[in-house]
RNA sequence: GCCCCUGUAGUUCAACGGAUAGAACAGGAGUUUUCUAAUCUCCCGAUGCGGGUUCGAUUCCUGCCGGGGGCGCCA
């Protein structure tokens, strides 16, 4: 890649100098007239060698070898050094990415490393809300980023489908038996405290299968929950390849934490605890008093069935951030007991889907399920299509209530709250998934323009104006890749993609594309290398390109 | 009380210790005989408060103020 050539290149100037310096601070100057890239390698040197910073990074240009990817080089600023790219870079760039086609911006740096992901993690009963679309929407974009560094991924989903959620559940769909389950839920924990000594009842009985009224429900509730989410995946454009439960975890935990009592975890008023303030860190509880793992137990032993199953070099895990502080604890007693495991997990959490009344609460009742969020945004873009002609309208609609609900999670960096406010998320100006889409539904209207007029793509003769701002952006693509996939940080992706399709609409408007004359093909290249770059990327945030909207 | 996260235009978000703190929405002024106006162009507008480290701080350290989460038998 260029910038590591750029890097070598400037260390090989200091050097000449006689100085030393660690790691070539390299940056894309936020303004594009600053050039292209930007080190500050001479205002971090001049304090130790007494000069001023300006000269240094003159002698430290002088010290650089001529290339003829470099336009060129100028001292800026307080003594920055700005590296100019020249057409030829330009043009080689457009060729390799309409060449690389789906793989440009991928890159090997995991080569061989076999990765799980594992996010969504709705519990059957219970409703699946705006919650779960929120770590399914980042889970999803994190695989695929991991997946485009060259790592073998498995995605997974691990569900509760025991505990006392499905308790309450029951005893909601026993009262009314015409209520959906995610309603009954709903339904069993608003009368939970009327009607604690019989929902635990029920709970033992789940447990016990010991009732063939109960087994049925349950084997009913969970079946229909299970078929309800997949539903939800096909629209959100996820696919597991494995899903993991607790009552496979549960006895599993169980065992793991009674071979180590005495040694990691310790009896406390009946409980068996592990003593976090050992590690700076907060006591829970793996085993409760009656002896039945929690939680914290089930997480223990899911990491030993991921390992059984898959084996994997990395574990990532996606949850709601009131889960961060509870997974310190576990993965130190995880560190305790497999170390390796532990080593190998890296947990990341998710703010919440606000709105403007408060937090979502299931316990309430009072959610939003995922799928009256999609039909409602779908709703309002149906309204917006109806003057057109499209044949496939409804799908290329769900296309696009999709991909704006995505866009505004995954817009900003993970671990915050999100302000859902619909009227903004939908007004699809601006900042959204479909003005993403919209841009790249209007460049594939070009080339298939150009396909028609027979305008071939080629970067032999450019535009008469210098350098657009569009191929000054569009050969970064590789490096967001790699920064998002080195921080897991999928907003990186969504704010370069916006720039681009910013730049590529300012062009549009700017140059008329397909026209008879010598320039065309050039313009026609900018224009593939933009689709083929936001399809790209688009793909990276799971969100689907429509070709027509 | 202790631990963790967080505070940027009116609003929702960016900014890998660097140049004039970027966008979008809202507000104001324009923009369509042209490949999709869900577009484009211009204007208005912000780092909670006080110290410190640094050539340089929205970013690092520290104190205060405000918001969120967690802290033994839920998940």
């Amino acid at each position: 890649m260029i910038r590591e050539q750029l890097k070598k290149a400037i260390k090989e100037a200091v050097s000449a100098l006689s100085l030393e310096t660690s790691e070539i601070h390299l940056e894309h100057p936020v303004d594009l007239t600053h050039g292209d890239y930007s080190t500050n390698v001479a205002m971090t040197l001049a304090k130790e060698v007494n000069k001023n910073p300006k000269e240094l990074a003159q002698e430290i240009i002088d010290n650089l070898k001529e290339d003829k990817l470099i336009e060129k080089i100028e001292v800026a600023g307080n003594g920055f050094i700005n590296f100019y790219l020249s057409k030829e870079f330009f043009a080689e760039n457009l060729n390799e990415i309409i060449k690389t086609k789906d793989k440009w911006g991928s890159n090997n740096s995991l080569k061989d490393e076999k990765t799980i992901v594992e996010y969504t993690d709705p519990n059957p009963f219970k409703e699946f809300h705006i919650g779960h679309l929120m770590s399914n929407a980042i889970g999803e974009s994190i695989s695929r980023i991991v997946e485009f560094s060259g790592a073998e991924v498995m995605h997974a989903n691990y569900q509760g489908d025991v505990g006392l959620h499905v308790a309450k559940a029951i005893f909601g769909k026993q009262k009314n038996p015409e209520l959906q389950w995610g309603k009954a839920y709903a339904y069993g924990a608003q009368n939970y405290e009327d009607h604690e000594e019989e929902i635990k009842e029920i709970n033992k009985k789940i447990y016990n299968k010991n009732d063939e009224e109960i087994n049925n429900l349950y084997e009913d509730g969970r079946k229909s929950s299970l078929e309800h989410f997949e539903e939800i995946y096909g629209k959100l454009g996820t696919k597991f390849d494995e899903y993991f439960f607790e009552s496979e975890a549960s006895p599993i935990g169980k065992k793991l934490v009674e071979e180590n009592v005495g040694k990691i975890f310790e009896e406390s008023d009946g409980a068996v605890i592990f003593r976090g303030e050992n590690f700076g860190l907060h006591t829970r509880v793996f085993l409760n008093s009656d002896k039945l793992p929690t939680y914290e137990a089930k997480d223990l032993a899911l990491a030993k069935i991921k390992t059984e199953r898959y084996g994997y070099d990395k574990s990532i895990v996606i949850t709601a951030n009131e889960q961060k502080e509870y997974y310190k604890v576990v993965l130190e007693a995880m560190k305790q007991i497999f170390p390796e495991f532990a080593k190998k997990t890296k947990h990341i959490t998710h703010g919440l889907l606000r709105l403007p009344s408060g937090k979502m609460a299931s316990r309430t009742g009072d959610v939003i399920t995922a799928e009256s969020l999609i039909d409602e945004v779908k709703e309002r873009v149906l309204e917006k299509m109806k003057d057109s002609d499209i044949t496939d309208m409804d799908k290329v609609a769900e296309k696009i209530a999709v991909g704006a609900i995505k866009y505004s999670i995954l817009k900003q960096s993970a671990g915050k709250d999100i302000i859902f406010d619909m009227d903004k998320s939908l007004s699809f100006e601006g900042d959204s998934g479909p003005y993403l889409q919209y841009a790249h539904t209007r460049a594939n209207a070009v080339l298939e323009k150009a396909k028609k007029e027979n305008i071939k793509p080629s970067t032999k003769i450019p535009r008469s104006n210098l350098g657009s701002d569009l191929e000054k952006l569009l050969y970064r693509f590789p490096e967001i890749v790699e920064r998002a996939n080195k921080e897991f940080e999928p907003h990186y992706i969504t704010t370069y993609l916006t720039e681009l399709a910013g730049a590529f609409n300012s062009f549009y408007a700017k140059e008329k594309i397909v026209e008879e004359n010598d320039t065309a093909p050039y313009k026609v290249v900018l224009t593939e290398a933009f689709t083929n770059t936001i399809k790209n990327g688009l793909w990276l945030l799971g969100i689907k390109a429509p070709e027509r909207m």
